[in-house]
Order: structure tokens, then sequence, then C-alpha cells
DNA sequence: AGCGGATGTACAG
DNA sequence: TGTACCTCCGCTT
């Protein structure tokens, strides 16, 4: 579910919900109770995205720190909420929605300058407008470090998760295993171009599709399907199915405790 | 009923 | 490099 894409998406959806108007703040599960009690009643006032953080502003009492990790979700539903289940984090209210959130690695109360230094430790993020590939390019050709890592290193890209890498390498041919600093300029800058349109493009849908039309199977029709992860992939999950463009058989090994899937006849080591 | 795995990260050693 | 953590779902028995 959480790649960046599905973070600002989240961060769009607060805030038609609920910015601007006081809103319920609880914590059925109990974990956020003492800062939910803190929230009540105010007013969202502000919200915000970075790579697969979200920001949620309540004014001086602070903001509501989410990072929903491997398993966390954010589901909206029209008001009058039903009873809470009792894994629900955080639950939003007010007179026409709610929002729950469950199995969220991070769901804290930070200050202004805590949510400062979050920034300041995540790379360049694709979907935030105000930066670009430039700080990126700078680590990574000057690491020894897989593209495959380095493409899932925070620090280095703010929002990439492990479906993005495994197609934005497939898209341009490159080897997951190839260092970081073999990579060209121009590859880097056209990864970075690519990852910033497919991924305002998942934000839209909200889901991750990555195959051109013209590579679709015929069985698939032109238009793109929902399968069991969302979208349209060339290789994420697709281990020993053909290739979409050479059909070879999808290879996936592990890098870094996360499954890696790519092709190796149309991404060729050196 | 019980297991393993999943679009993630942090920390230990 | 390994492991712990959070939840849900689909597969196996």
């Amino acid at each position: 579910m959480p790649e960046g894409h599905t973070i600002h998406r989240l961060a769009a959806d607060h805030r038609d919900r609920f910015a601007g108007r006081p809103v319920r703040v609880s914590s059925p599960q109990g974990k956020f109770s003492d800062s939910a009690a803190l929230l009540d009643g105010h007013a969202l006032d502000a919200v915000d995205a970075h790579g697969k953080h979200l920001f949620l502003g309540f004014g001086d009492t602070g903001w509501v720190h989410i990072h929903l990790g491997l398993f966390g979700k954010l589901g909206f539903g029209t008001a009058p909420a039903p009873p809470p289940t009792d894994t629900v984090r955080l639950r939003l209210v007010n007179e026409d929605h709610h929002a729950d959130l469950r199995g969220p690695t991070t769901c804290a109360l930070i200050t202004e300058p805590e949510k400062r230094a979050i920034h300041d430790r995540l790379g360049p993020d694709p979907l935030r407008t105000d930066e670009d590939g430039e700080r990126a390019w700078q680590r990574i050709s000057r690491s020894r470090i897989t593209v495959a890592a380095l493409l899932m290193d925070q620090k280095v890209v703010a929002g990439v998760g492990n479906v993005y890498r495994a197609e934005v390498l497939f898209r341009h041919g490159i080897d997951p295993y190839r260092p970081g600093r073999d990579l060209t300029r121009e590859e880097w800058d056209a990864i970075w171009a690519d990852l910033a349109m497919l991924m305002r493009e998942g934000v839209r849908n909200n889901r991750i599709d990555t195959v051109r039309p013209e590579h679709l199977p015929e069985a698939m029709g032109r238009a793109p399907r929902v399968d069991d992860h969302g979208g349209e992939v060339y290789v994420y999950r697709r281990t020993h199915q053909p290739c979409h463009i050479c059909h070879t058989e999808i290879r996936t090994a592990p890098l870094a405790a996360r499954n890696l899937f790519w092709c190796p006849v149309c991404q060729p080591a050196d």
C-alpha cells in the first residue's frame, strides 16, 4: 500500500475532508490517547507530506507525524463513524467524514522543530515541486552502493519504495546491481523525471501503473486492469512470469531485506 | 486455526 | 546482517 504516492494522496484527502474545521480526535486503541486529548476540538490547519511521512498540522498544538510503515492503513468514511475496532490508533471525525488510522509505525505529536528535523534527514521527494534530483545525484554519483539500494534509501530519494524501485530500473534498462557511481548523468536525470511522472500518476489514480500501453499483453486489453498489487507493472512480484517485452522469466533475489525483481535481458549487467 | 508474507524502518551487535 | 514492531489477508491444514 504505502509508497510516497499513497502518502501524498492521503495528504490531499485529509485536506479535502478536514482542513479548516474543528475535528474530534480520539485514539480508540489507547496508544495515542494523551495526544488525542490535546488535539480534540482544534482545527486542522495544515497538511504536509514528504516521502512516506505525513504531517497533520494543528496550529500551536503541533503536528501529528504519521508513518504507515509496511502495514499501516488510513481509511476514510462518512459521518457518523461506526463504532471503532480496537486497532484504530487515531480517529478523526467532523460533521461529514471520519478517518481511521491502523497499524502505523509512527503516530506522534511533534513540534515544528521536530518536524523540520525530519525533513532535514530526508532526501528530495519527486512529488515535492520545490526540490529536484541534483541532491540525489551528488550522493549517487559518488557511491559504490548498488543503485537498487540507493533508490530505497530515504536519505537519497524520499518516497520511492520496492515497487517504484523495481519498475523505474526496468523502464530504464538498468541492472539493479550497478553501482551508483557507474550511472551516467543522463541516466539519472531520466530516472528522476520518470519517477516524478510515475508518482504523480500514482497520486492521481491511487495505484501504481508503470506499463506503457504498447507493452500491455493482448489478454489484458488496452486499459490497465486492477490486479493484486493495485496496478499494472513490468517486474514487481512477477517472478518466473515472462517479461512483457522479451518474454524472459523475471528474476527475483533478496537485497537489503527486500525482494528485488528484474529482467536479466532487458536490464543486462555490463 | 495457524502460517507466512507484504508497497517500511530502526535499532542491536 | 538480523530482528523486532505494527495489521490484515490469503493460503494451508
